[in-house]
DNA sequence: GAGCACTGC
């Protein structure tokens, strides 16, 4: 850590430029300190720091650096991707890698950011003969553009169709065959597939990527690896142990004499199981956790080729983070060369505001200063307009997008030369007792202000504006906690006993959640019906729940929907609510939004309004579809969601989900009927499924939620807003500014006694 | 009369 010469200089430049404008600047930059950790190893690899490589990183990137290479020219074209192998920083190790995984069956590396790790480790283990007799070598990634763009990446080098040697599978979409080797996957697709095949027996080797997120499903499926792992090199030691023959790669030739008392065994009988090799990846600089999880696994570290990023911080805490921002996005636009400027919010509302404060003092600045264009990012932005961040700003125009988490780690946006870090972020925390979400402003962690400030590296030499003094940042957490001890975990629960899975308080979770919310989860997994008394999943109630890619609450509906003939309106209702929200309300056209809304308003709630919005869909489709073709439909639904203020992205997921559930349910043999005008069914229906979260009316006109006991508010996004009705069932449970529920219905009372008796006694 | 970061099956 040094301050660095340049620290004095921006400085005074700083001071000089002062007199010149009329923006008051309030803030004097200290300590400037080179991500050292991030970049250590740059300096042995200095001929590869001017050139980063698309291959190099799974997010969804943009790359416009393709001038030489306008003419579809194949040669030219592989014998450019052959050369930016090559440079990859993963490279040179590629045999020592592969000793390695030979040596070791669990194995922690560490790859810094463009070290090409997660496209090179797998073709390297296929040229190593791991994917010998079929086998695949499966590769997770906790987001589903990642296992995408990766595999076409991959696919590309290997000079092979999609879908053949080189695949992927996420939700929805399968591009593999018989005939694929490297498969790309999201984890939560690897944990649906181990339902099928617990013991994974089509995979030699399984990468989890990007592990240091710790996302419920990284978590969950690396406890079951770990499992597998065991079982499967059990297998081999008690079958070598008798005189069986091994592969190179630790296939068993022969197989007979297998104990029978194993029930294990038994399941892998008449197979050639091969233990699971495992590889976990992770960028985070400690591989400790992992290491230690793993029984001291080996940790093996891969440079990483990223430009250097200076990083800056306040002299003074900060008692506003949103007017520092603004401030310094103009002292950067003022005094520091050209290139685009990212700065993290943590909503949409605050981008909205901050997008009309730049504009504003824009304004006020002479007119060959006011060469600054907005670009604002986040998820419910309506993808076209998403795009405008990824469009290179006008000639001469510095970019400024302003971006939500999004930013992090989603999305990476070329030509980033600026971050500007307030230090914050919008998480989601779980309040096990009551069952309540809530979304809080929070500081980030170390690891989270890395990630940012890397933002700033990847095309050039950098800058990361840390809105908070040094000493903030030392008192930040290492890293976020994960987000299986931040989150319900019924549905979790409700897998792991599908897997077999027996007892969730003894499972080896990488970090266990707290005994009160697995508590909770199972006592409402049981109160579904889901679990019995004595905690085993229930038949078929609870196979059949487990089975649907589902909240384990939605799952418990359709099968109740079946029995009170309404399972055609159930799957719709239960589509629609798994998705984010339908309507689109933009903030110019309030009035306009509301009057579309209502057409599809239901006095009875909010259940039956979905059901409106996905009928009047299905309708316009029909009315229309001599016109054929997938594409013209999604352009009539397009068309047909903007007149209506809906969210074509959120009501092409529910579509989705509502064909995938459909098959699900169509298999288990559950009957699909409508109740047709007869919505008081529907409703009944309701009521049996979600009698968990009902409401009753306070003389106050607040809500009493029943199972909590909380005061709850209906959220003004719902048609019952000014409905007091008496009572009522919810879908959400929120705390933002005030404890809202979301997704609301009108019920009988009288309806909860009659058909949830177990939860709910008669008052005499 | 509010305003919800981001993922995933």
């Amino acid at each position: 850590m040094k301050i660095r010469g340049s620290a004095a200089e921006y400085l005074g430049n700083k001071n000089e430029q002062k007199q010149g404008f009329k923006l008051k600047y309030v803030f004097v930059w200290v300590k400037v300190k080179r991500l050292s950790l991030f970049f250590s190893c740059r300096a042995k690899m200095p001929s590869m720091a001017q050139t980063p490589n698309p291959s190099a990183n799974g997010n969804l990137s943009f790359n416009h650096n393709n001038n030489n290479n306008n003419k579809p020219n194949f040669f030219a074209r592989s014998r450019k991707i052959l050369e930016q192998r090559k440079s990859l920083p993963i490279a040179s190790v590629e045999r020592r890698l592969i000793e390695e995984v030979r040596k070791h069956d669990i194995l922690i590396i560490v790859g810094e950011t463009g070290s090409g790790k997660t496209t090179q480790i797998p073709q390297f283990l296929f040229n190593a003969g791991f994917c010998r007799g079929g086998k695949t070598v499966g590769i997770t990634q906790p987001r589903r553009v990642a296992a995408v763009t990766v595999a076409k990446r991959v696919a590309e080098e290997c000079g092979v169709e999609l879908g053949q040697k080189v695949g992927y599978s996420i939700r929805f979409e399968d591009v593999t065959s018989s005939s694929t080797s490297i498969k790309y996957m999201t984890d939560g697709l690897l944990l649906r597939e181990a339902l099928l095949d617990p013991y994974l027996s089509r995979y030699s080797v399984i990468v989890v990527d990007e592990a240091h997120e710790r996302t419920v499903h990284t978590d969950v499926l690396l406890g079951l690896l770990k499992k597998v792992h065991n079982v499967r090199s059990k297998y081999i030691r008690d079958h070598t142990s008798v005189g069986h023959k091994r592969t190179s790669d630790g296939a068993i030739l022969e197989k007979e004499n297998a104990d029978p008392c194993i029930s294990v065994l038994k399941q892998c009988e008449g197979r050639k199981l091969p233990p699971l090799k495992l590889i976990i990846m992770s960028a985070s600089l400690d591989a400790r956790v992992f290491s230690e999880y793993f029984g001291g696994a080996r940790a093996v570290h891969i440079q990483g080729r990223q430009f250097p990023v200076d990083i800056f911080y306040t002299v003074n805490p900060q008692t506003d983070y949103l007017d520092s921002a603004i401030i310094t996005i103009f002292q950067i636009h003022l005094e520091e060369a050209p290139g685009d400027i990212l700065v993290f919010l943590t909503g949409q509302e605050e981008i909205e505001s901050v997008e009309k404060q730049i504009q504003d003092n824009l304004r006020q600045l002479p007119e060959d200063s006011r060469k600054m264009s907005t670009a604002p990012i986040f998820s419910s932005l309506p993808s076209e307009q998403q795009m405008r961040v990824f469009a290179p700003a006008p000639a001469g125009f510095r970019k400024v997008i302003l971006a939500t988490n999004i930013a992090e780690t989603s999305v990476t946006i070329p030509g980033v030369k600026y971050v500007i870090d307030p230090g914050v972020v919008k998480a989601r925390c779980y309040d096990p007792i009551k069952g309540m979400e809530s979304l809080i402003v929070v500081p980030t962690s170390k690891a989270q202000a890395l990630q940012r400030s890397g933002r700033a590296g990847r095309d050039g030499r950098g800058k990361c504006f840390r809105l908070y003094p040094e000493s903030e940042f030392e008192k930040l957490e290492d890293s976020t906690k994960p987000e299986i001890k931040r989150c319900n975990l019924s549905n979790v629960i409700l897998q792991l006993k599908a897997l077999g899975v027996d007892d969730i308080f003894g499972f080896d979770f990488i970090e266990k959640p707290s005994r009160a919310a697995i508590k909770r989860s199972v006592e409402e997994l049981i109160l579904l019906g889901a679990l019995t008394d004595d905690c085993k999943l229930s038949d078929p109630v609870g196979h059949q729940m487990a089975r649907l890619p589902l909240d384990p609450i939605y799952s418990k509906a359709l099968i109740l929907a079946s029995q009170f003939n309404c399972l055609e309106e159930m799957l719709i209702a239960v589509a629609m609510l798994s998705v984010e929200s339908i309507f689109y309300e933009p903030r110019e056209k309030k009035n306009e939004a509301r009057t579309a809304k209502n057409c599809f308003a239901s006095p009875e709630g909010d259940h039956l309004t979905l059901i409106n919005v996905y009928r009047a869909s299905n309708d316009l489709l029909e009315k229309r579809k001599s016109e054929v073709g997938k594409d013209k439909h999604e352009k009539i639904l397009r068309k047909w969601c903007k007149e209506n203020f809906i969210s074509s992205r959120s009501l092409r997921h529910a579509r989705d989900i509502h064909s995938q559930i459909q098959q699900h349910v169509e298999q288990m043999g559950l009957c699909i009927s409508s109740c047709g005008d007869d919505t008081l069914q529907f409703r009944r229906c309701l009521a049996a499924a979600f009698f968990l979260n009902a409401a009753l009316k306070q003389p106050n006109k607040t809500y009493r939620a029943l199972a909590s006991g909380e005061v709850v508010h209906i959220h003004p996004t719902s048609v019952l807003f000014h409905t007091k009705a008496d009572c009522i069932i919810f879908n959400e449970f929120v705390k933002t500014s005030k404890e809202y529920i979301r997704n609301v219905t009108i019920i009988d009372g009288f309806w909860l006694t009659e058909l949830a008796p177990h939860y709910y006694a008669r008052q005499e």
